[in-house]
DNA sequence: ATGGTTGCTTAGCAA
């Protein structure tokens, strides 16, 4: 088994580059995220063109998550339910295969001390509430997407340069923490301990030719379903050549 | 050098 997840930014831009992917790697579920589409719009027939059933999460023009699944997704539900205030589609989860999956959209927080940083401290404590109340850590899990954090310092193209900055701040790294805390591992770290692999390049100032990259896009899955991991691999191949998405695909196998 | 690139929407925001 396959998972897979992916920002795309827009996936209406990005389905010249979506669909070969699929077709090249088969994966079984994606989580996708900054799909950038009220769910009227999204382009549905094209990936069920292709064996995909896709759930979704839209808004208009910011944000929006998916997941694309072979088999249906059943006990899906869309944001966090916890009452707070939230029109920011970020969050869907379901189960698939007898794995639970989620897919989000962690906020930017665009700079440290910004009203969008404190944002996204509290969307990260609201996802760690979340796992409190909806999940449980000996269930197979798997909490995928594009967490807006870079764990360490070896998932950092210059460490010294982003000491601090937006990315790397010791309390959106401890905000990632509290949720491996709550039970989840890291899953490319379970196969990859060197520094040097990164899932994000900035479009500008040529990021990807000159690698100047961040690895910020997780699979972060429980014990139960980690322990079936064979290998997590980062596709850079997606981030190559035309009308790539700003980021690289991550894909899980399972036995 | 407060820049630069991309997407959505169509001037300005978000990333």
């Amino acid at each position: 088994m396959k998972i897979a997840t992916w920002n795309v930014n827009s996936i209406r831009a990005r389905l010249t580059r979506v669909i070969p992917w699929l077709t090249e790697h088969a994966p079984d579920v994606v989580c996708l995220q900054e799909t950038k589409v009220e769910d009227g719009l999204f382009p549905m027939d094209e990936l069920t063109a292709l064996g995909y059933q896709a759930t979704i999460h839209g808004q208009k023009t910011y944000n929006g998550v998916a997941i694309l699944s072979r088999s249906p997704l059943t006990d899906v539900t869309r944001g966090f339910g916890d009452g707070a205030p939230d029109e920011q589609a970020r969050f869907i989860v379901g189960k698939v295969d007898g794995v639970r999956v989620a897919s989000a959209y962690i906020p930017n927080g665009q700079s440290v001390g910004s009203d969008k940083f404190a944002y996204k401290l509290d969307w990260l404590r609201r996802c760690r509430a979340w796992l409190d109340g909806h999940a449980d850590p000996a269930e197979p899990l798997a909490l995928c997407g594009d967490f807006n954090v870079a764990p360490d310092d070896r998932d950092v193209y210059d460490p010294v340069a982003w000491k601090d900055q937006v990315l790397c701040h010791p309390d959106e790294r401890q905000g990632l923490r509290a949720l491996q805390d709550w039970g989840l591992e890291d899953l490319f770290r379970r196969h990859h301990a060197l520094a040097g692999f990164y899932s994000w390049w900035d479009y500008r100032q040529l990021g990807f030719p000159k690698n100047r990259g961040l690895r910020i896009d997780h699979i972060l899955c429980t014990g139960a379903l980690a322990a079936r991991s064979q290998d997590v691999v980062i596709d850079r191949n997606a981030r190559k050549g035309k009308d790539a998405s700003d980021h690289a695909p991550v894909i899980a196998t399972f036995g």
